[in-house]
DNA sequence: ATCATTCATCGTAAATTTACGATAGGTAGT
DNA sequence: ACTACCTATCGTAAATTTACGATGAATGAT
């Protein structure tokens, strides 16, 4: 039964380059992987009641460890979906409008 | 400087109990995941232009294994965006109309 | 019954995500 | 300068995702 220690030495070649998709679909795609935890849809659904709020708000709504509030703040600012702003001692956070509409169109548009 | 040892042994205790977001957002949160990968996001687009197509016809669309492209099959199929119907020796994907209108409301709700 | 075709599933490796506590940084007030 | 406050970042563990090749299961044809 030698074969099966070959056998189990299946080393993957992963195709390192990565697909190139078309802007639209990319762009889509990061939006929606962004949306894709539903803490960081409730982050957004409260700022747009809200309009805008500070981190510490949302540690006090969510169950959550101030760091990981923070890690999924720093998602949404990364795909553009929000903005900080310094407003000492504190960071208020709003939805970036422009960004927003550009996701809205896309979805509107894959829809 | 033995406390080093235990600063680095800080376990952390992991809130096994998910939080319970409301029916919308976790349903929302889950049609974004799926969208969340443009391989994905470009099979959709596929079937919406194709109406319906066989797992073979996109392993040639895109270049990633066969098996990978039937994972990101059963990922769409299990948030119910698509359905497979058989079509012996093949398998004909089509978009689930229900739930993609369900999604579409959810996301035009939300934006 | 056997074979070919088509696709799903298994097993696995690497990368990424998600959570936490601990620590660092930046500003306002004393 | 020191302190208090708020938030970001670091380091890390566990879980999940994404990719692959190999295998298995189901059907139609020979």
């Amino acid at each position: 039964m030698i074969w099966q220690y070959h056998i189990h030495k299946n080393i993957v070649k992963r195709s390192l380059e990565p697909i190139a998709y078309n802007q639209d679909t990319e762009a889509l795609a990061r939006f929606a992987k962004a949306l894709g935890h539903p803490t960081r849809i409730a982050i957004l659904k409260h700022l747009e009641n809200q309009s805008c709020c500070f981190t510490g708000d949302l540690v006090e709504v969510f169950p959550l460890a101030q760091s990981t509030v923070s890690q999924h703040l720093k998602e949404l600012k990364n795909v553009g979906l929000i903005q900080g702003e310094l407003k000492p001692p504190k960071i208020k956070y709003c939805i970036n409008k422009d960004n927003w509409n550009k996701a809205k169109a896309l979805f509107q548009e894959f829809f």
